[in-house]
DNA sequence: GTCAACCTACCGATCGATCGGTTGTTTTCT
DNA sequence: AGAAAACAACCGATCGATCGGTAGGTTGAC
């Protein structure tokens, strides 16, 4: 098992990429409140801890940030941001192959979940937390997401590489093994974040009863680990 | 997509098996407590509004339970104990094969977070709010239920039914498939929670590399496909 | 037969602490 | 000098929890 079981999730640091960081002062409020709402959710979380944790009294916040909430939704909106453009760009990257596809997805999916699990915790942990005002924006985000998985499916499926008794429960399923990732992975998990995301991506192909690839040069080693190569 | 996405879960109702629900006050305040911890999580529901749901003031809660902590502390024990449950008993109704004990195990988990949706999103995700001593016995459970399946995958791995990279993360995958399902499933699903639990225990298979059973009477339809029902 | 004693269930009032947020002032940096 | 940043002080509201007390029913000694 994982150590540390009594934490909500195994993470200890929190981290922004620096594109999404902003500047400054904005930018440390920023991370510290990931840590706190990842820590201890959006509601356990209150803004005087937050200002402790960045040096300063409560009030400061406020010239930084309007509200708590508009903190909230940045941290959402980022999270979600990252995640689609992670997929946008695996995606652009490989074949049109839905296989390729699948593998491209739930590997950007995973590794994101794993290399940013504060940020994945909070943007969809915590999204409920938002006014549908200041959520709308990342709820579209997140749909889209989803309808980029679902669409490879489905073109899989009508290419008759994939055979899975229901898409949608098909994407959900790979979708929510993928989250999960960030609540168990750390950095010293026995297998970096880019093999773990491989697995899954393996786990996601058997899952859509995907057939073997017929492109590839190699005699398609999918099946990695273990041994023998698992479903045809 | 499923409607309601602003909402913590979809499900709306909370419901407690009559063996775990006490009798009188007690159950009404218990039941009452998991429908908002499950929508607003606990640290978001106040003792008063449990109280204003229940019908009485927030003083007279105490008459019945010592603190808001316990009452968590009695529903993630009650989560976890229909948990594990559920599954010894699916366990002991199946045969010896690891294939078959792997669908019972699945299909008793998902189907206990699609009937029971709101208690397995608060035993599981708001455990971490409850101190070590409460949370203790929980914790017990919890590791017992994710040992019992990593058990039967090993198992099978060595009698050569299961093909996986990795077994840990075989386990957390299809742990994790399962629990979500708890966020977005609802009695108006378009399947069953049997028939989901169905659909999912095949995804099991299919992601432990499990090999076509040699005992079946019929020719394995597993890989079902597209349309008809999964999981033979 | 009655009345004091006891019990369960609940309530109004209140506790100290903390909540998110506002105001006006001071410090700091350029 | 002037703008940005942080401050102390404070707001009304709410937090979880405690207190003494009350209404209504049951019990049992006399």
């Amino acid at each position: 098992m994982i150590p540390g079981a009594s934490r909500r999730l195994a993470a200890t640091r929190a981290t922004l990429l620096p594109e999404h960081k902003p500047e400054g002062t904005r930018g440390v409020i920023l991370e510290v409140s990931l840590k706190l709402f990842a820590e201890r959710g959006y509601a356990g979380a209150s803004i005087r801890e937050i200002a402790e944790a960045v040096g300063m009294k409560s009030a400061s916040l406020y010239a930084h940030y309007p509200s708590k909430e508009h903190i909230l939704a940045e941290l959402c909106r980022i999270g979600h941001e990252e995640h689609r453009r992670s997929i946008q760009r695996a995606l652009l990257e490989c074949g049109a192959d839905p296989r390729d596809q699948v593998v491209a997805y739930v590997h950007a999916h995973v590794a994101m979940h794993a290399q940013f699990p504060m940020l994945a915790v909070v943007a969809n942990g915590e999204l409920h937390a938002l006014s549908s005002e200041l959520g709308a924006a990342t709820f579209e985000l997140r749909n889209q997401s989803i309808q980029m998985l679902e669409d490879i499916v489905r073109r899989g499926i009508e290419r008759g590489v994939f055979q899975i008794p229901h898409v949608w429960l098909g994407v959900a399923a790979i979708g929510a093994m993928g989250m999960r990732v960030a609540y168990w992975y750390t950095p010293e998990f026995e297998l970096s974040s880019q093999r773990v995301a491989d697995v899954y991506a393996e786990f996601a192909l058997r899952l859509l009863g995907a057939s073997a690839p017929v492109h590839s040069e190699a005699p398609a080693d999918r099946s990695a680990a273990q041994s023998g190569p698992a479903q045809g």
